[in-house]
DNA sequence: TCTCCGCCTTACCGATCGGTAAGTATATGA
DNA sequence: TCATATACTTACCGATCGGTAAGGCGGAGA
């Protein structure tokens, strides 16, 4: 039946998601998010025991994201700087129109002090080393550590989020026209980083 | 006299904007600020009112800390491109000896939503117009907008920042040897980004 | 028909939040 | 000598925090 919104699990994931993504872990209580889930906030805590758990399936949720967002990039059959090129090409689109991801990443790489222990669990790691090996197996052989490939990936990924988080400050504070510009001045660059690794 | 430490209220201000950029201002509470300091909670409200007011401070002196790194070379008879690499290379070691201040400036972008309609006050504004004003300078003449002078300085002065605040992460998360690797990749970047404005 | 289970409710809990009120000790200046 | 201001103190406040306890309720299976 479900005459209702479903309110699937999936739903309340992607709703806490993106508050948490707006204000912050400490920013939002988990009142407040079962309020814009039409719920109470037991009814919250009952599905996932505690906000801490709560958080823990958000970060696992955005995980999946980047999983799915390359998989489909993986499985073809195109050169590894081809598939390179496609993956950053599908991240930056993604990051534009899912502000809230760029930004919980963000807010993670300050916040996840008491998460970073867990080496393994780096809801991160999996896609920036599969993109690591990605250049790595486009370079010329033996050009590129492993360690230099996750540099040169980390921050192009890193400068794709910033930007994304910068949108909101950039159009507020000095209009369409400048934002515009930085648009164009971060594509050149996003697109110069890219082939300078690819074409050569 | 003042036998005890000073705890002038400089003091008070570096050690709050330390807290908060830590832990951001919802994860920090005045009564665990005025503990650090060796005062109660209500000592540290007196002296600033709110926590509101004392975050208000504590933004201003982050402004104040870069118009104080610029000065000197202003004042100086360098060329523009060598004031503006020599600005840039102060940057870049203020945040890597000073990375709370990165931290705060990230917190700043993710947070600012309340803030950001006082357009005119935003605390990095003087430093990055600055900035931008001297690229233009030294660029050829009319070759580059003030807004798109503005956009690769804040996209230089943003990578600094996320450089300064991934620190922790890359170093627990993959050791030492990967952290000298991605910061050399980082080191040449951004001196090929400086290098790619001034020597033409 | 009875029982159980997932889902959700109301009613609480102690702890902590930011902030206020009122009084005290000390130093300063008239 | 007295008034004033600064720098605190103790004692609170109501609101909200995350979390617990216990029970209601509808549907599925035995």
């Amino acid at each position: 039946m479900s005459t209702k919104l479903p309110n699937t699990k999936q739903t309340l994931v992607a709703t806490a998601l993106q508050m948490f993504a707006e204000r912050g872990y400490d920013g939002v209580s988990i009142a407040e998010i079962a309020g814009a889930l039409g719920i109470t906030k037991q009814a919250l805590l009952h599905h996932f025991g505690s906000k801490e758990k709560l958080y823990g399936q958000v970060l696992q949720e955005l995980s999946e994201r980047f999983t799915t967002l390359m998989q489909p990039h993986l499985a073809g059959q195109q050169a590894p700087a081809e598939q390179y090129r496609a993956i950053m090409r599908d991240l930056y689109r993604h990051m534009q129109s899912h502000k809230h991801d760029a930004r919980l990443i963000l807010r993670e790489l300050l916040d996840n002090k008491p998460r970073i222990e867990n080496k393994q669990k780096w809801y991160l790691r999996p896609f920036l080393e599969t993109l690591a090996d990605l250049m790595q197996q486009f370079s010329p052989a033996g050009s590129l550590t492993k360690a230099e490939a996750f540099a040169r990936t980390y921050q192009i990924v890193g400068a794709v989020n910033y930007f994304a988080v910068s949108d909101p400050t950039l159009k507020k504070m000095f209009g369409q026209e400048t934002y515009g510009d930085v648009e164009a001045v971060f594509l050149a660059q996003l697109e110069a980083w890219v082939a300078e690794n690819v074409e050569r």
